[in-house]
DNA sequence: GATGAATGAGACTTCATTCAT
DNA sequence: GATGAATGAAGTCTCATTCAT
């Protein structure tokens, strides 16, 4: 028992350590000393419970699937689907501009990038693309969106076109909205499936 | 103009040897003493010529460029503009996917997310930019491409879309074929934009 | 204690090389790189226990306090004090003279003049200091040296003129014998001390 | 005519400069870049007069040199020889203490212990030494300073100590006064060979 | 599970100095 | 005599990561 919660206690020091920090210095100007100083754990402890410093950043996936969760909670399930998808999309938008800072996007972007490891931006089994494949499929099967390509295909194509907006966002130093942005092009990308 | 020889030749030197060694060892797997090796210079003279190795990366937009100069040449200025676009996609897509090593493509996004440097990726004086530019003008002004948004916005659009799937294509490690998933997907991208 | 064993090897290793290849190739002509390939260790190493090259040289005060100590035992304890100061001064001179390189100390003069560092010459702590301060006290109390100035200004003074002696001839190149010298001056220079 | 005139204003304005930044930022600190471009000059200008940065820092010499000149203009001829040698050490010493930095006769006595040029401060044919030479020998015709050593030797030995107060004065970092301390230890020093 | 000393790798800096024009 | 682009040589820094205890 007290391992179990020592063990915890130890883990999630680190974790809101590191995204305190992330947040004050962005990711690359976090060093692992400074997350276990903050922390008051050790090397050691930190190299136990991940493997490397960029799985750390992975664990931003977890906070954007615990925000579809609760977005899937709270959205009218007769809404047309197609409209589904554009106000999930622009929901994700907005709270990403909001709460996230954008040097930590671009340098999730930037890790999975290069990196040897799982890509969690393109990990089929995330909260994400079961929930925007449900929605697809939904809306193929109330004829709200075309059927002539898998539901599977078209969530594929739906999220590149999210991490696109997300991408130039960042590239372009957050000089325009990434929300207002989506917004605008999102229908347009979609338009082809519309039914 | 009477230095150029030399100067030129030195700075050349380390393009070079830069880009036969990130096609052999990729970019990370190149060192800045292999390049000054190789190239027969000095650290000094490297960091004479470039600010970070990131900035090396960023003559590929050159050889890019040189591309597309090269493409502009050779193509039929009857095409009909809209099908020139998807053109040009296919042929630069299938370029890099047969000549650069996606590890150096990856490199080039993910540093261009997170440096603090020019991001050539977005630089609107490349002739990659001026090219497409032309081709939407002209095509707004034969009727082949709608006129309701500028041709700097369709633009920008068109080049989002082209880095989405370069960028997805990195992320996904190659795992599919980039010009052929150019040819699927850019025709649904653009479709809304067909007169 | 437990970590002793790894630990001295680690640091000791960079201190034997270090101070191998200062005699064979002079302290300027020998790189950090030298070293670290002689060593067997790593930059990281090397700067994890030195902060800059300099402070290797610092650990030339420690061969010289060895040499004091074993002079100190060896020392016929009856002999007059003041004759004693004569002694020391030559045996050290010689052995400097004999086993340690005109660069080497020439390089630790010049480097402690400049050094943002602490300055190991004067550290008052070392065995030196202690040993020629012992000597001095007890001249003063068997009424072999003058006692109207404190023992420590006497060895201040004291120190002062074997710095003096050395310093020139680091200056003069090795042109003349610094314990001959010395032999010759010292005498000169405590005159005024000897009760 | 104009080709003497600009070779002089450039040379001078070369010296100036550098002693400028000199005072201001110290010998290290200073580069030959912030040289020649406060002077106004080019890197080849400041290699066509001086063969290496050290160079310049020997111009000091010529500035004591003329400050001895200056002092023996001034000076009683019938002063007693041995206490004008005492009155020498102590103008000097103050003079130092008060308009050169302490970290500029640092570098100097630290470029000359290493340098493989010229070392300006044993050269036996700057005013200094001349200067002195003149004092004692003049003693020694008049009975005010011992005969059984040579004038050169003597010479030799009176500098040696006013370098190692110097010396000495620059590794404490100026913690005391130079010329107070000199005013106490030169009597001491130099005790033996008043006549 | 926890620790932190030690390591490895390589980027980057700094400047004095050289040399072709 | 003058210029400054180019060079060479090392020193230094930064960190993520490993491993023996």
């Amino acid at each position: 028992m007290e391992r179990t919660k020592k063990g915890k206690s130890a883990k999630n020091r680190i974790v809101t350590a590191a995204w305190q920090l992330f947040h004050e210095k962005g990711y690359n100007g976090t060093t692992v000393d400074d997350i276990i100083a903050l922390s008051g754990t050790s090397k050691g402890s930190f190299y136990y419970y991940f493997n490397t410093k960029d799985e750390l950043l992975n664990t931003l996936s977890v906070i954007l699937d615990d925000f579809y969760e609760e977005l899937e909670s709270r959205m009218n399930p007769d809404l047309n689907s197609f409209v589904k998808l554009l106000n999930v999309n622009y929901e994700a938008h907005k709270m990403i501009e909001e709460n996230i800072s954008i040097d930590l996007i671009a340098s999730l972007y930037s890790t999975q990038l290069v990196s040897q490891g799982q890509r969690n931006l393109l990990d089929q089994n995330r909260t994400y693309y079961k929930f925007i494949t449900r929605i697809v499929t939904e809306g193929q099967m109330r004829g709200q969106i075309r059927n002539d390509m898998s539901a599977t295909e078209i969530t594929k194509y739906f999220t590149m076109c999210e991490r696109a907006l997300v991408s130039d966002w960042c590239l372009s130093r957050g000089e325009f909205s990434l929300s207002e942005y989506s917004h605008k092009c999102m229908p347009v990308m979609l338009e082809h499936f519309k039914a």
